[in-house]
DNA sequence: GTGCATCTTTGCACTGTGAGCAAGTTTCTG
DNA sequence: CAGAAACTTGCTCACAGTGCAAAGATGCAC
Protein backbone atom coordinates (compact mmCIF):
# COMPACT_ATOMS: atom_id res chain seq x y z
CA UNK A 1 0.00 0.00 0.00
CA UNK A 2 0.57 3.62 -0.77
CA UNK A 3 2.64 4.70 2.53
CA UNK A 4 1.41 7.78 3.60
CA UNK A 5 -2.29 7.49 3.00
CA UNK A 6 -5.06 5.82 5.39
CA UNK A 7 -7.83 5.33 3.42
CA UNK A 8 -7.83 8.42 0.38
CA UNK A 9 -4.74 10.80 0.32
CA UNK A 10 -5.46 14.49 0.55
CA UNK A 11 -2.61 15.22 2.31
CA UNK A 12 0.86 14.72 0.06
CA UNK A 13 -0.07 14.15 -3.76
CA UNK A 14 -3.47 15.69 -4.50
CA UNK A 15 -3.52 14.32 -7.62
CA UNK A 16 -5.57 16.32 -10.30
CA UNK A 17 -8.34 13.49 -10.48
CA UNK A 18 -8.92 13.88 -6.64
CA UNK A 19 -8.99 17.31 -7.54
CA UNK A 20 -11.27 17.41 -9.37
CA UNK A 21 -13.40 14.97 -7.90
CA UNK A 22 -13.52 17.18 -4.69
CA UNK A 23 -14.33 20.32 -6.37
CA UNK A 24 -17.02 18.10 -7.76
CA UNK A 25 -18.28 16.94 -4.76
CA UNK A 26 -18.13 20.37 -3.51
CA UNK A 27 -20.07 21.77 -6.13
CA UNK A 28 -22.77 19.28 -5.78
CA UNK A 29 -22.94 19.81 -1.66
CA UNK A 30 -22.71 23.71 -2.43
CA UNK A 31 -25.44 23.70 -5.27
CA UNK A 32 -27.72 21.50 -3.43
CA UNK A 33 -27.75 23.85 -0.15
CA UNK A 34 -28.13 26.54 -2.27
CA UNK A 35 -31.39 25.29 -3.87
CA UNK A 36 -32.41 24.26 0.08
CA UNK A 37 -32.09 27.61 0.64
CA UNK A 38 -33.59 29.11 -2.12
CA UNK A 39 -36.85 26.58 -2.82
CA UNK A 40 -37.40 25.06 -0.01
CA UNK A 41 -36.67 21.68 0.80
CA UNK A 42 -38.70 18.99 -1.40
CA UNK A 43 -38.90 21.71 -3.96
CA UNK A 44 -35.89 20.38 -6.36
CA UNK A 45 -34.80 17.51 -7.94
CA UNK A 46 -31.67 16.19 -8.72
CA UNK A 47 -31.92 17.14 -12.23
CA UNK A 48 -31.68 20.80 -10.76
CA UNK A 49 -29.11 20.44 -8.15
CA UNK A 50 -27.31 18.54 -11.47
CA UNK A 51 -28.02 21.77 -13.40
CA UNK A 52 -26.65 24.30 -10.50
CA UNK A 53 -23.41 22.18 -10.53
CA UNK A 54 -22.70 21.92 -13.74
CA UNK A 55 -22.54 18.61 -14.65
CA UNK A 56 -25.26 15.74 -15.75
CA UNK A 57 -27.94 13.73 -13.37
CA UNK A 58 -25.91 10.46 -14.13
CA UNK A 59 -22.53 12.15 -12.32
CA UNK A 60 -24.41 13.24 -9.80
CA UNK A 61 -25.47 9.79 -8.67
CA UNK A 62 -21.69 8.97 -9.31
CA UNK A 63 -21.30 10.63 -6.11
CA UNK A 64 -24.76 10.39 -3.73
CA UNK A 65 -27.56 8.47 -4.03
CA UNK A 66 -30.30 11.07 -3.13
CA UNK A 67 -30.76 14.61 -2.59
CA UNK A 68 -30.43 13.79 1.22
CA UNK A 69 -27.07 12.29 1.11
CA UNK A 70 -25.95 15.37 -0.52
CA UNK A 71 -27.46 17.61 1.83
CA UNK A 72 -26.18 14.97 4.76
CA UNK A 73 -22.66 15.48 3.77
CA UNK A 74 -22.69 18.67 5.26
CA UNK A 75 -23.93 16.93 8.75
CA UNK A 76 -21.22 14.44 8.05
CA UNK A 77 -18.40 16.89 7.59
CA UNK A 78 -19.64 18.36 10.98
CA UNK A 79 -19.46 15.16 12.82
CA UNK A 80 -16.54 14.15 11.53
CA UNK A 81 -14.64 17.42 12.77
CA UNK A 82 -15.80 16.26 16.27
CA UNK A 83 -14.90 12.70 15.81
CA UNK A 84 -11.07 14.20 14.67
CA UNK A 85 -11.11 16.34 17.76
CA UNK A 86 -12.17 13.16 20.25
CA UNK A 87 -9.11 10.55 18.44
CA UNK A 88 -6.80 13.54 19.42
CA UNK A 89 -7.34 13.40 23.20
CA UNK A 90 -4.95 12.10 25.34
CA UNK A 91 -5.50 8.37 25.55
CA UNK A 92 -5.56 8.16 29.31
CA UNK A 93 -8.10 11.00 29.85
CA UNK A 94 -11.96 9.82 30.74
CA UNK A 95 -13.90 9.20 27.91
CA UNK A 96 -16.41 11.89 29.45
CA UNK A 97 -14.03 14.51 29.72
CA UNK A 98 -12.63 13.57 25.88
CA UNK A 99 -16.16 13.99 24.62
CA UNK A 100 -16.64 17.24 26.26
CA UNK A 101 -13.79 18.88 24.89
CA UNK A 102 -13.98 17.41 21.41
CA UNK A 103 -17.44 18.62 21.97
CA UNK A 104 -16.80 21.84 22.55
CA UNK A 105 -14.29 22.54 20.14
CA UNK A 106 -16.96 22.33 16.97
CA UNK A 107 -19.14 25.73 19.15
CA UNK A 108 -17.33 27.79 16.55
CA UNK A 109 -18.85 29.83 13.23
CA UNK A 110 -17.07 28.03 10.30
CA UNK A 111 -18.26 24.52 11.89
CA UNK A 112 -21.75 25.19 13.13
CA UNK A 113 -22.62 27.47 10.50
CA UNK A 114 -23.25 24.83 7.68
CA UNK A 115 -25.17 22.09 9.86
CA UNK A 116 -26.94 24.79 11.78
CA UNK A 117 -28.56 25.76 8.58
CA UNK A 118 -29.34 22.69 7.43
CA UNK A 119 -30.41 21.70 10.91
CA UNK A 120 -33.13 24.58 11.05
CA UNK A 121 -34.00 23.89 7.57
CA UNK A 122 -34.56 20.13 7.64
CA UNK A 123 -36.35 20.49 10.70
CA UNK A 124 -39.83 20.70 8.29
CA UNK A 125 -38.61 18.18 6.25
CA UNK A 126 -38.99 14.53 6.98
CA UNK A 127 -36.58 12.77 4.66
CA UNK A 128 -33.81 15.06 5.22
CA UNK A 129 -34.34 14.44 9.30
CA UNK A 130 -33.49 11.00 8.24
CA UNK A 131 -30.45 11.27 6.73
CA UNK A 132 -29.60 13.35 9.68
CA UNK A 133 -30.46 10.85 11.78
CA UNK A 134 -28.47 7.85 10.14
CA UNK A 135 -25.00 10.49 10.01
CA UNK A 136 -25.55 10.51 13.84
CA UNK A 137 -26.16 6.57 13.76
CA UNK A 138 -22.85 6.16 11.75
CA UNK A 139 -20.70 9.14 14.26
CA UNK A 140 -22.13 6.77 17.10
CA UNK A 141 -20.52 3.60 15.59
CA UNK A 142 -17.06 5.69 15.38
CA UNK A 143 -16.84 6.88 18.49
CA UNK A 144 -17.69 2.89 19.92
CA UNK A 145 -14.52 2.18 17.40
CA UNK A 146 -12.35 4.93 18.72
CA UNK A 147 -13.17 4.28 22.41
CA UNK A 148 -12.88 0.61 21.87
CA UNK A 149 -9.23 1.50 20.53
CA UNK A 150 -8.44 3.19 24.02
CA UNK A 151 -9.77 -0.25 25.95
CA UNK A 152 -7.36 -2.58 23.69
CA UNK A 153 -4.58 -0.52 22.78
CA UNK A 154 -2.33 -2.74 20.88
CA UNK A 155 -3.81 -5.89 19.91
CA UNK A 156 -2.78 -7.23 16.72
CA UNK A 157 -5.00 -10.25 16.56
CA UNK A 158 -7.84 -8.11 16.60
CA UNK A 159 -10.09 -10.98 18.24
CA UNK A 160 -10.21 -9.80 21.60
CA UNK A 161 -10.87 -6.26 20.62
CA UNK A 162 -14.60 -7.84 18.91
CA UNK A 163 -15.87 -8.24 22.27
CA UNK A 164 -12.80 -7.45 24.52
CA UNK A 165 -13.71 -5.12 26.73
CA UNK A 166 -17.13 -4.51 27.63
CA UNK A 167 -19.39 -4.10 24.63
CA UNK A 168 -22.30 -2.85 26.28
CA UNK A 169 -20.29 -0.32 27.96
CA UNK A 170 -18.56 1.08 24.88
CA UNK A 171 -22.02 1.27 23.13
CA UNK A 172 -24.30 2.77 26.01
CA UNK A 173 -21.49 5.22 27.06
CA UNK A 174 -20.84 5.99 23.02
CA UNK A 175 -24.37 6.27 22.05
CA UNK A 176 -25.72 8.43 25.46
CA UNK A 177 -22.80 10.57 24.63
CA UNK A 178 -24.24 11.13 20.76
CA UNK A 179 -27.82 11.72 22.09
CA UNK A 180 -26.61 14.10 25.14
CA UNK A 181 -24.62 16.25 22.30
CA UNK A 182 -27.89 15.93 20.28
CA UNK A 183 -30.22 17.11 22.99
CA UNK A 184 -27.68 20.41 23.68
CA UNK A 185 -28.12 21.08 19.90
CA UNK A 186 -31.92 20.99 20.17
CA UNK A 187 -31.93 22.82 22.81
CA UNK A 188 -29.88 25.34 22.05
CA UNK A 189 -31.98 25.78 18.29
CA UNK A 190 -34.81 25.69 20.51
CA UNK A 191 -33.75 28.85 21.97
CA UNK A 192 -31.18 30.46 19.58
CA UNK A 193 -32.83 29.63 16.13
CA UNK A 194 -29.32 28.87 15.07
CA UNK A 195 -28.11 32.49 15.72
CA UNK A 196 -23.96 32.74 15.17
CA UNK A 197 -23.47 35.39 17.70
CA UNK A 198 -21.12 34.86 20.08
CA UNK A 199 -23.21 34.75 23.41
CA UNK A 200 -25.18 32.61 21.32
CA UNK A 201 -22.13 30.14 20.84
CA UNK A 202 -21.50 30.65 24.07
CA UNK A 203 -24.41 29.41 25.03
CA UNK A 204 -24.31 26.39 23.10
CA UNK A 205 -21.18 25.36 24.24
CA UNK A 206 -22.24 25.82 28.35
CA UNK A 207 -25.21 23.25 26.65
CA UNK A 208 -22.32 21.22 25.80
CA UNK A 209 -21.03 21.04 29.04
CA UNK A 210 -23.86 20.90 31.17
CA UNK A 211 -25.05 17.60 29.19
CA UNK A 212 -21.63 15.71 29.25
CA UNK A 213 -21.98 17.07 33.35
CA UNK A 214 -25.26 15.25 33.14
CA UNK A 215 -24.04 12.28 31.79
CA UNK A 216 -21.30 11.70 34.14
CA UNK A 217 -23.57 12.42 37.24
CA UNK A 218 -25.91 9.54 36.25
CA UNK A 219 -28.59 11.93 36.02
CA UNK A 220 -29.05 12.87 39.14
CA UNK A 221 -30.75 14.89 41.31
CA UNK A 222 -33.99 15.20 39.67
CA UNK A 223 -34.92 18.56 37.00
CA UNK A 224 -33.91 21.79 37.65
CA UNK A 225 -33.44 21.51 41.24
CA UNK A 226 -33.47 24.75 41.56
CA UNK A 227 -31.82 26.62 38.23
CA UNK A 228 -34.26 25.61 35.48
CA UNK A 229 -30.98 26.90 33.13
CA UNK A 230 -27.90 29.39 33.43
CA UNK A 231 -28.72 32.82 33.12
CA UNK A 232 -26.32 33.95 30.23
CA UNK A 233 -25.31 37.64 30.07
CA UNK B 1 -63.16 12.66 26.65
CA UNK B 2 -64.60 9.36 26.48
CA UNK B 3 -63.83 7.29 29.40
CA UNK B 4 -61.89 4.19 27.44
CA UNK B 5 -59.77 5.62 25.18
CA UNK B 6 -56.55 7.84 24.68
CA UNK B 7 -56.42 8.94 21.00
CA UNK B 8 -58.28 6.60 18.99
CA UNK B 9 -61.55 4.52 19.68
CA UNK B 10 -60.61 0.75 19.20
CA UNK B 11 -62.28 -0.48 22.39
CA UNK B 12 -65.99 0.70 22.71
CA UNK B 13 -67.70 0.28 19.19
CA UNK B 14 -65.05 -1.12 16.70
CA UNK B 15 -67.07 0.06 13.83
CA UNK B 16 -66.87 -2.38 10.69
CA UNK B 17 -65.07 0.31 8.57
CA UNK B 18 -62.09 0.02 11.53
CA UNK B 19 -61.94 -3.10 11.62
CA UNK B 20 -61.57 -3.47 7.69
CA UNK B 21 -58.63 -0.81 8.13
CA UNK B 22 -56.94 -2.53 10.59
CA UNK B 23 -56.89 -5.86 8.71
CA UNK B 24 -55.89 -4.65 5.74
CA UNK B 25 -52.99 -2.95 7.63
CA UNK B 26 -52.64 -6.01 9.32
CA UNK B 27 -52.51 -8.02 5.91
CA UNK B 28 -49.79 -5.33 4.50
CA UNK B 29 -47.47 -5.63 7.30
CA UNK B 30 -47.87 -9.67 7.43
CA UNK B 31 -46.99 -9.89 3.88
CA UNK B 32 -44.02 -7.59 3.83
CA UNK B 33 -42.50 -9.36 6.49
CA UNK B 34 -43.48 -12.85 4.68
CA UNK B 35 -41.79 -11.31 1.48
CA UNK B 36 -38.51 -10.24 3.41
CA UNK B 37 -38.09 -13.69 5.48
CA UNK B 38 -38.56 -15.26 1.63
CA UNK B 39 -36.87 -12.95 -0.93
CA UNK B 40 -34.45 -10.81 1.55
CA UNK B 41 -34.22 -7.48 1.48
CA UNK B 42 -34.79 -5.22 -1.62
CA UNK B 43 -35.91 -8.04 -3.49
CA UNK B 44 -39.48 -6.96 -3.30
CA UNK B 45 -41.76 -4.15 -4.34
CA UNK B 46 -44.85 -2.61 -3.27
CA UNK B 47 -46.57 -4.57 -6.15
CA UNK B 48 -45.60 -7.56 -4.79
CA UNK B 49 -46.42 -6.60 -1.62
CA UNK B 50 -50.27 -5.21 -2.60
CA UNK B 51 -50.33 -8.56 -4.37
CA UNK B 52 -49.69 -10.70 -1.45
CA UNK B 53 -51.82 -8.83 0.89
CA UNK B 54 -54.75 -8.95 -1.93
CA UNK B 55 -55.33 -4.87 -2.65
CA UNK B 56 -54.19 -2.56 -5.32
CA UNK B 57 -50.72 -1.22 -5.50
CA UNK B 58 -52.52 2.71 -5.02
CA UNK B 59 -54.11 0.92 -1.79
CA UNK B 60 -51.23 0.05 -0.24
CA UNK B 61 -49.81 3.87 -0.58
CA UNK B 62 -53.09 4.76 1.02
CA UNK B 63 -51.71 3.17 4.19
CA UNK B 64 -47.59 3.67 4.11
CA UNK B 65 -45.27 5.78 1.96
CA UNK B 66 -43.32 3.15 1.35
CA UNK B 67 -42.20 -0.80 1.73
CA UNK B 68 -39.41 0.69 4.68
CA UNK B 69 -42.35 2.30 6.33
CA UNK B 70 -44.25 -0.69 6.04
CA UNK B 71 -41.91 -2.96 7.82
CA UNK B 72 -40.89 -0.17 10.59
CA UNK B 73 -44.60 -0.91 11.83
CA UNK B 74 -43.22 -3.46 13.51
CA UNK B 75 -40.93 -1.30 15.45
CA UNK B 76 -43.33 1.03 16.28
CA UNK B 77 -45.43 -1.95 18.23
CA UNK B 78 -42.39 -2.50 19.98
CA UNK B 79 -41.45 0.66 21.04
CA UNK B 80 -44.80 1.59 21.80
CA UNK B 81 -45.35 -1.26 24.12
CA UNK B 82 -42.43 -0.05 25.69
CA UNK B 83 -43.78 3.37 26.33
CA UNK B 84 -47.48 2.21 27.30
CA UNK B 85 -45.22 0.53 29.88
CA UNK B 86 -43.26 3.10 30.88
CA UNK B 87 -46.54 5.67 31.19
CA UNK B 88 -47.84 3.01 33.70
CA UNK B 89 -45.07 3.54 36.23
CA UNK B 90 -45.77 5.74 39.13
CA UNK B 91 -44.97 9.16 38.86
CA UNK B 92 -42.89 9.61 41.99
CA UNK B 93 -40.84 7.09 40.53
CA UNK B 94 -36.89 8.55 39.20
CA UNK B 95 -37.15 8.73 35.76
CA UNK B 96 -34.25 5.51 35.39
CA UNK B 97 -36.36 3.19 37.20
CA UNK B 98 -39.25 3.59 35.27
CA UNK B 99 -37.41 3.35 32.31
CA UNK B 100 -35.70 0.03 33.29
CA UNK B 101 -38.80 -1.37 34.21
CA UNK B 102 -40.59 -0.76 31.08
CA UNK B 103 -37.48 -2.09 29.47
CA UNK B 104 -37.55 -5.20 31.30
CA UNK B 105 -41.19 -5.90 30.74
CA UNK B 106 -40.38 -5.61 27.06
CA UNK B 107 -38.33 -9.53 27.09
CA UNK B 108 -40.77 -11.42 26.83
CA UNK B 109 -41.36 -13.67 23.36
CA UNK B 110 -44.19 -12.08 21.99
CA UNK B 111 -43.24 -8.45 22.27
CA UNK B 112 -39.87 -9.46 21.35
CA UNK B 113 -39.84 -11.88 18.09
CA UNK B 114 -41.13 -9.50 15.45
CA UNK B 115 -38.66 -6.76 16.32
CA UNK B 116 -35.52 -9.19 16.60
CA UNK B 117 -36.59 -10.67 13.22
CA UNK B 118 -37.12 -7.50 11.76
CA UNK B 119 -33.76 -6.48 13.09
CA UNK B 120 -31.37 -9.66 11.89
CA UNK B 121 -32.99 -9.39 8.62
CA UNK B 122 -32.29 -5.64 8.14
CA UNK B 123 -29.22 -5.57 9.43
CA UNK B 124 -27.80 -5.76 5.92
CA UNK B 125 -29.91 -3.30 4.06
CA UNK B 126 -29.41 0.58 4.91
CA UNK B 127 -32.79 1.72 3.82
CA UNK B 128 -34.10 -0.75 6.43
CA UNK B 129 -32.20 0.81 8.70
CA UNK B 130 -32.96 4.08 8.52
CA UNK B 131 -36.79 3.39 9.15
CA UNK B 132 -35.78 1.49 12.17
CA UNK B 133 -33.68 4.82 13.47
CA UNK B 134 -36.46 6.92 12.97
CA UNK B 135 -38.67 4.84 14.97
CA UNK B 136 -36.48 5.07 17.97
CA UNK B 137 -36.19 8.93 17.16
CA UNK B 138 -40.15 8.85 17.45
CA UNK B 139 -39.65 6.79 20.79
CA UNK B 140 -37.26 9.15 22.33
CA UNK B 141 -39.71 12.15 21.27
CA UNK B 142 -42.27 10.68 23.21
CA UNK B 143 -40.17 9.70 26.18
CA UNK B 144 -39.57 13.71 26.37
CA UNK B 145 -43.54 14.05 26.16
CA UNK B 146 -44.10 11.48 28.66
CA UNK B 147 -40.80 12.41 31.27
CA UNK B 148 -41.82 16.51 30.75
CA UNK B 149 -45.18 15.59 32.03
CA UNK B 150 -44.22 14.32 34.94
CA UNK B 151 -42.23 17.40 35.97
CA UNK B 152 -45.24 19.36 35.07
CA UNK B 153 -48.14 17.66 35.89
CA UNK B 154 -51.17 19.83 36.60
CA UNK B 155 -49.95 22.96 34.10
CA UNK B 156 -53.17 24.29 32.19
CA UNK B 157 -51.80 26.92 30.17
CA UNK B 158 -49.25 24.83 28.92
CA UNK B 159 -47.18 27.72 28.25
CA UNK B 160 -44.47 26.76 31.21
CA UNK B 161 -44.40 23.37 29.94
CA UNK B 162 -42.89 24.18 26.87
CA UNK B 163 -39.57 25.08 28.17
CA UNK B 164 -40.75 24.44 31.70
CA UNK B 165 -38.18 22.06 33.31
CA UNK B 166 -35.00 21.88 32.45
CA UNK B 167 -35.29 20.86 28.54
CA UNK B 168 -31.73 19.56 28.35
CA UNK B 169 -32.34 17.47 30.95
CA UNK B 170 -34.90 16.04 29.64
CA UNK B 171 -33.56 15.77 26.24
CA UNK B 172 -30.51 14.31 27.13
CA UNK B 173 -31.87 11.43 29.64
CA UNK B 174 -34.38 10.27 27.26
CA UNK B 175 -31.82 10.23 24.90
CA UNK B 176 -29.32 8.52 26.66
CA UNK B 177 -32.18 6.10 27.90
CA UNK B 178 -33.49 4.90 24.71
CA UNK B 179 -29.43 4.80 22.91
CA UNK B 180 -28.60 2.24 26.02
CA UNK B 181 -31.90 0.15 25.26
CA UNK B 182 -30.83 0.41 21.76
CA UNK B 183 -27.32 -0.50 23.02
CA UNK B 184 -27.83 -3.65 24.92
CA UNK B 185 -30.23 -4.82 21.94
CA UNK B 186 -26.90 -4.60 19.81
CA UNK B 187 -25.07 -6.35 22.56
CA UNK B 188 -27.75 -8.67 22.69
CA UNK B 189 -28.03 -9.85 19.27
CA UNK B 190 -24.37 -9.46 18.76
CA UNK B 191 -24.39 -12.47 20.98
CA UNK B 192 -27.34 -14.47 21.18
CA UNK B 193 -28.12 -13.46 17.42
CA UNK B 194 -32.06 -13.03 17.75
CA UNK B 195 -32.64 -16.80 20.22
CA UNK B 196 -35.80 -16.65 21.91
CA UNK B 197 -34.87 -19.14 24.07
CA UNK B 198 -35.39 -18.18 28.15
CA UNK B 199 -31.83 -17.86 28.88
CA UNK B 200 -31.36 -15.65 25.92
CA UNK B 201 -34.69 -13.77 27.18
CA UNK B 202 -33.19 -13.70 30.43
CA UNK B 203 -29.68 -12.43 29.03
CA UNK B 204 -31.32 -9.79 27.21
CA UNK B 205 -33.43 -8.84 30.07
CA UNK B 206 -29.90 -8.34 32.26
CA UNK B 207 -28.13 -6.09 29.14
CA UNK B 208 -31.31 -3.88 29.39
CA UNK B 209 -30.90 -3.57 33.65
CA UNK B 210 -27.00 -3.29 33.32
CA UNK B 211 -27.17 -0.59 30.46
CA UNK B 212 -29.60 1.11 32.91
CA UNK B 213 -27.20 0.73 35.69
CA UNK B 214 -24.36 2.27 33.60
CA UNK B 215 -26.33 5.03 32.94
CA UNK B 216 -27.75 5.40 36.50
CA UNK B 217 -23.80 5.92 37.46
CA UNK B 218 -22.81 8.01 35.11
CA UNK B 219 -20.76 5.46 33.70
CA UNK B 220 -18.11 5.53 36.59
CA UNK B 221 -15.51 3.36 36.61
CA UNK B 222 -14.39 2.48 32.97
CA UNK B 223 -14.89 -0.24 31.31
CA UNK B 224 -14.47 -3.85 32.84
CA UNK B 225 -13.13 -2.65 35.85
CA UNK B 226 -13.17 -6.29 36.93
CA UNK B 227 -15.78 -8.37 35.62
CA UNK B 228 -16.17 -8.07 31.83
CA UNK B 229 -19.60 -8.48 31.78
CA UNK B 230 -21.44 -10.04 35.19
CA UNK B 231 -21.64 -13.90 35.03
CA UNK B 232 -25.04 -15.11 34.77
CA UNK B 233 -24.42 -18.60 36.16
C1' DG C 1 -85.11 -0.63 2.87
C1' DT C 2 -84.44 3.59 0.63
C1' DG C 3 -81.73 7.44 -0.02
C1' DC C 4 -77.91 10.22 0.97
C1' DA C 5 -73.41 11.55 3.03
C1' DT C 6 -69.01 9.82 3.91
C1' DC C 7 -65.17 7.06 3.68
C1' DT C 8 -62.32 3.74 1.06
C1' DT C 9 -60.55 1.42 -2.87
C1' DT C 10 -58.93 1.41 -7.38
C1' DG C 11 -57.22 2.48 -12.10
C1' DC C 12 -54.85 5.82 -14.74
C1' DA C 13 -51.53 9.18 -15.74
C1' DC C 14 -47.51 11.56 -14.71
C1' DT C 15 -43.16 13.12 -12.50
C1' DG C 16 -39.02 11.74 -10.31
C1' DT C 17 -35.60 8.23 -8.48
C1' DG C 18 -31.90 5.18 -8.90
C1' DA C 19 -29.04 1.91 -11.43
C1' DG C 20 -26.97 -0.75 -15.61
C1' DC C 21 -24.62 -0.22 -19.75
C1' DA C 22 -21.68 1.34 -23.39
C1' DA C 23 -19.60 4.88 -25.69
C1' DG C 24 -17.00 9.16 -25.05
C1' DT C 25 -13.52 12.09 -22.48
C1' DT C 26 -9.86 13.13 -19.22
C1' DT C 27 -6.00 11.90 -16.45
C1' DC C 28 -2.16 8.86 -15.20
C1' DT C 29 1.89 5.94 -16.32
C1' DG C 30 5.72 4.30 -18.67
C1' DC D 1 3.03 9.25 -27.68
C1' DA D 2 0.34 4.99 -26.58
C1' DG D 3 -2.15 2.28 -23.69
C1' DA D 4 -4.42 1.73 -19.15
C1' DA D 5 -7.36 3.42 -15.74
C1' DA D 6 -10.63 6.55 -14.00
C1' DC D 7 -14.44 9.64 -14.76
C1' DT D 8 -18.44 11.58 -17.30
C1' DT D 9 -22.44 11.30 -19.92
C1' DG D 10 -26.66 9.92 -22.47
C1' DC D 11 -29.72 6.31 -23.00
C1' DT D 12 -32.88 3.07 -21.13
C1' DC D 13 -35.64 0.77 -17.87
C1' DA D 14 -38.02 -0.68 -13.57
C1' DC D 15 -39.91 1.21 -9.73
C1' DA D 16 -41.54 4.89 -6.25
C1' DG D 17 -44.88 8.01 -4.97
C1' DT D 18 -48.86 11.28 -5.76
C1' DG D 19 -53.10 13.69 -7.80
C1' DC D 20 -57.44 12.85 -9.64
C1' DA D 21 -61.91 11.06 -10.55
C1' DA D 22 -64.84 7.17 -10.91
C1' DA D 23 -66.64 3.13 -8.56
C1' DG D 24 -67.58 0.59 -4.40
C1' DA D 25 -68.43 -0.02 0.67
C1' DT D 26 -70.20 1.64 4.94
C1' DG D 27 -72.86 4.48 8.21
C1' DC D 28 -76.92 7.14 9.38
C1' DA D 29 -81.61 8.99 9.31
C1' DC D 30 -85.89 8.56 7.95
Amino acid sequence: MPPTTSHNAPDSVPTRRELNKAATRQAITDSALGLLRIQGPGNFTVEDIADAAGISRRTFFNYFASTEAALAAVTFGFLDTALRQFRLRPAGEPILESARAALVELADPMTVAPMAELYSLGKTNPQLSRSELEAWDHCTEQIIDAARERFAPATDTGAAAVVGVDELYLRALAGSIISCGKAALDVWFARCGGDLSPESLAALRQLLIDSMTLLGSGFAGTASPSTPFPDRH
